[in-house]
DNA sequence: TTTAATAGTTCGAGATAATCGAACTACCGA
DNA sequence: TCGGTAGTTCGATTATCTCGAACTATTAAA
């Protein structure tokens, strides 16, 4: 299994950003995220396959959103919230917003 | 020809928001639009061919980012900022920021 | 009032990307 | 070492994107 690709900080584009979030799912990933500070694969219960989660918390991981550490059988996820925040700053709390409805 | 749809503001989603921003064509029309207020299709000389420009407006037009109307032969796209700024206020900020350089 | 020109949409085909289940890898514990 | 759990990768199917060609609508010219 290949190492975890990790963009710099400086590589985080604003399309990609936006890619990655415009789809309900990683969108939710995100919030949870934001929620619960760590979030695995299968701390999600949407219904989507394992497979399909995986791929989602890939273009997460690879579009900059988020940082996967191992840790033991499990990849723990956690929002790069301070590159974000220097980056794009404002773009987090318009994401979290109201986001205690499911909104979409 | 099929009338244009837009969406009301109430029915506006902020995935479908970034869904049409995770796109470097579209996300340049919106920096553009902002900048200049209005454009048509052809005012905008990117290396795609029209009928995916015009593919790309619709796309924005119905996730609600632009309004589109009719004059002459021409279609005259605007963003819908204040729909916008209520909704998602910070938002059209964070897209706006920077745009000076063609930045993706 | 045809004719042509412009602006943009729609259609059909080929290229890209998303989703799923199955098979695989990695790690831990009995 | 044998499972069991967590997650990735693979292959096939399905959906989406892009393009050029054909079409519609509107205006202007002949």
């Amino acid at each position: 299994m290949r190492p975890f690709y990790h963009p710099q900080a400086e590589d985080i584009s604003l399309v990609g950003v936006f890619y990655a979030l415009g789809d309900p799912v990683r969108l939710q990933i995100v919030r949870q995220l934001a929620a619960t500070g760590e979030l695995t694969c299968s701390d999600l219960d949407c219904a989507v396959a394992k497979s399909t989660m995986s791929h989602h918390f890939k273009i997460l991981r690879e579009s900059g959103l988020v940082f996967t550490r191992k840790e033991g059988t499990q990849h723990i996820n956690i929002l790069r919230v301070e590159d974000l925040d220097r980056l794009y700053p404002g773009l987090l709390a318009v994401v979290l917003r109201d986001s205690l409805v499911a909104a979409t």
